[in-house]
DNA sequence: TAAGATTGAACCCTCAATCTTC
DNA sequence: GAAGATTGAGGGTTCAATCTTA
């Protein structure tokens, strides 16, 4: 076990699984950063818009319900809702009444949307080719990512997703 | 290679990568909205405010200089300054001229501060314990760590850090 | 001129309240 | 009453401007 310098919770992990715990939590500080800032910086989008935008550009008819969409997002409604008012600001995005469910709404993909989706996507997959994938071996990124779905498993179970 | 349903960059990464990534992408939005929301509700506190005053426990004479703080926490000086700001105002931090610099500032973190920490660090190890540690083998949390780290230090290699 | 730090405005997210439709 | 969705207020973060001292 650690020895306790601060009030901190080290003497709850050992040594092996604090110092794991560090690089974890150092990850999830400063990759998202990274990525955010790029993508910021090159293209004027967040990390949650482009998510946006590129979910919709996966959809069939470039079309999604806002609940599914904000499912396939990891956000809650409400958060969606803000963000898809400002895509639709800068023409990205329209609402559109859904046939079936009149408490429904979908959004769609612009043209100018797709196009903004096609004019990043390289350069967001560059990043991450760059920050990510070639900064592990292919066993180990493989390893990684089959490490990382668990734990996102775990967490999904135990913490009820945010769906205010 | 992926088929390009999408606009999105699926293209420029193999199948492998590509859930390699999206798994990754889904620890990035799950795993820091659980531990903020946890917390949040158990503590009245955010993850990075948490990181502050853990940091300053750890520090000899529990102080350490603006600069080198927002360093520890992979912040900005502006945006620690402005916690710092709320902390000392919950009464948890006090700020102090350095001897040294003048135009350097420390941050010390009073008794209560400590005390915050104290109680706090616990269910904070225990949350952490439940969503990451426990969810992996051993030597799998060994190895994830490890390519945590290597992604990390990859992203300060490249991006410059955020010093606004 | 550069380094350390602070401040205010703009922007984004969260939470709770609200509205409509099932 | 519950589900789908929107809205406004409050709080946190970022960016640029500013101030002081090395």
């Amino acid at each position: 076990m650690s020895r306790s310098q601060g009030a901190g919770g080290e003497v709850w992990l050992d040594d092996g699984q604090q110092e794991s715990w560090r690089a974890v939590i150092g990850l999830l500080t400063v990759l998202p950063a990274a990525l955010d800032g790029d993508l910021r910086r090159t293209a004027g989008l967040t990390m949650f818009e482009y998510t946006v935008l590129a979910s919709l550009s996966e959809a069939p008819e470039r079309t999604l319900q806002m609940s599914a969409l904000a499912a396939r997002a990891s956000a809650s409604l409400a958060r969606l809702s803000h963000v898809v008012t400002r895509l639709e600001g800068r023409g990205w995005i329209t609402r559109k009444a859904s046939g079936r469910d009149a408490r429904a709404t979908n959004a769609v993909l612009t043209t100018a949307g797709w196009e903004k989706v096609a004019a990043v996507a390289p350069c967001h997959a560059q990043a991450v080719r760059d920050l990510v994938v070639d900064a592990l071996s292919p066993s180990q990124l493989r390893q990684f990512g089959i490490a990382a779905a668990k734990i996102t498993r775990r967490v999904e179970e135990r913490a009820p997703t945010t769906s205010a």
